[in-house]
DNA sequence: GTGAAAAGTTGACGGATCGTCATTTTAGGT
DNA sequence: ACCTAAAATGACGATCCGTCAACTTTTCAC
């Protein structure tokens, strides 16, 4: 953290610390973000069973032996997905809370943020699913779960960012014996159990009646609500708060995703 | 389904279609029964690598074709051990929905029961949470999937029948636009994501300062009175509550899980 | 520029696990 | 006691995982 505050002489003479980022170690990374985008491709085409490293290695342009360089295992491949997921939900939320609004609507735009990319990219969501589930994780590398567990973090602080502000501003009060992490997580679970449940459930035919972002949006607000966030959703008019986020956020997300897709084309 | 109104004679003539159960049949189901307490067991110790179908099938007394016999593949094992827990799971709600006290109440047994049951057998809530990833579900039995579709489908008209109540006594009402199935799923989403991120997340060093139970109850009670569900928070105690379910129904766990030693114990 | 050391790449290989199937064993009926 | 159908067995082929010794490329000192 202190690091960028020392002499440069000491950076320099110490780079293993702080590794400056070589040529080498771009390239390196870049092939891994192409592996993991080939990875992507396969587990939309053949499902989570089509996945294999033979596989992998063959359609992408390195050998067995070099995917395992990048890799620890199979299950390393979707932890990787599943940080690699996370590192693009933290832009989202870094997006979403720039909303111009008041603290709940700001709150409510991270949500849809979260909800946003289930949608999008349903293949990345259910890697994050599965990156919970005890097989994928008993077999990650540690440096990876590492990983995952600081962007969690990072995630979090957004979270419990927007609960301050809430807190400062006087739209929320934290009630005695309450703490703003339990706030924090119970948001969080909510939003990961509405988005984690419904594909799932709907595949199951189950549910079949529900359209996914009014459900969202509803539970948002029942949560909300019931923590006494100002103003309640019986004052102000949530749905079309939804609507300029989406208006705001799903623009962003295009001309994101438009720079992804050319910088993919190029490569 | 009106197969049980048919003649006797019919149902004799053609008992494949209405099978009655036979002592073999019953002794089957019993060593399945078997074999899934073995399962479980393999995986509390050695965790989720260490189920193999090779090693089940050794520490069990049948052999790998047997074995085969009964799950199409290990993952079919898993989807087993999740239906397993779904009946164990419809049985609690049995027992909450009994709870004598107002319409919240009972739904908030029902939470309880689900809490209890996650806290309780964290091996089998992660099999829940397992058998609802792709990997597994891709390779499972349709037989064994259908079984688990009907069951989820028996929890959720537990939840959808308090909220019915719920409505028919007036503690509830319905605002317009939203349908009872919307208000199942949330609190079906939000009792997953409770339960189903807590361990992980605290294996990840997150929320090491929270409660599981603490949190559950407070979660609940945020939802609840976003639905507006009579009495609120601030006019019961629903704390007071939460204990007296946890009274009523913990003994009558006890004398189950005694129960089920003992019949074990006799197999 | 050159040569050696370091770093990176490869695909063949051993091992583990999966799922099947021909053969053997068991159970129920006459 | 015998016959037949269902069930159990474990050896087997196939698949996939992860490793490693041999080989190629890059780096760097001289």
């Amino acid at each position: 953290m202190t690091d960028a505050r020392l002499p440069a002489a000491i950076a320099v003479t110490a780079p293993a610390v702080a590794p400056m980022p070589t040529a080498r170690s771009k390239a390196r990374q870049q092939r891994e973000q192409q592996l993991l985008e080939l990875a992507q491709q396969i587990l939309r085409q053949d499902g989570f069973t089509g996945l294999t490293m033979d596989r992998l290695a063959s359609l992408s342009d390195v050998s067995k032996g070099t995917l395992y360089n990048h890799f620890s295992s199979k299950e390393d491949v979707l932890t990787a997905l599943s940080v690699d997921s996370l590192q693009r939900l933290l832009q989202l939320f870094q997006h979403a809370s720039t909303f111009s609004g008041h603290s709940r609507e700001r709150a409510l735009a991270l949500h849809h943020a979260y909800h946003k990319f289930s949608a999008a990219e349903p293949t990345l969501f259910l890697c994050l699913l599965s990156a919970a589930t005890p097989g994928v994780m008993e077999k990650s590398s540690p440096a990876r779960m590492l990983q995952r567990q600081q962007l969690e973090m990072q995630l979090l602080q957004y979270c419990q960012q927007v609960l301050s502000d809430a807190l400062a501003d006087g739209s929320l009060q934290l009630p005695v014996g309450v703490s703003l992490e339990q706030w924090s997580f119970i948001n969080w679970a909510l939003a990961f159990g509405c988005n984690a449940l419904f594909v799932p459930l709907r595949q199951l035919g189950l549910f079949a009646g529900l359209a996914a972002p009014q459900v969202n949006l509803h539970s948002i607000n029942l949560l909300f609500d019931g923590m006494g966030w100002l103003p309640l959703s019986s004052g102000w008019d949530y749905q079309q708060s939804w609507q300029q986020i989406s208006l705001k956020f799903d623009s962003a997300a295009n001309s994101e995703s438009t720079l992804a897709h050319s910088a993919q084309e190029q490569a």
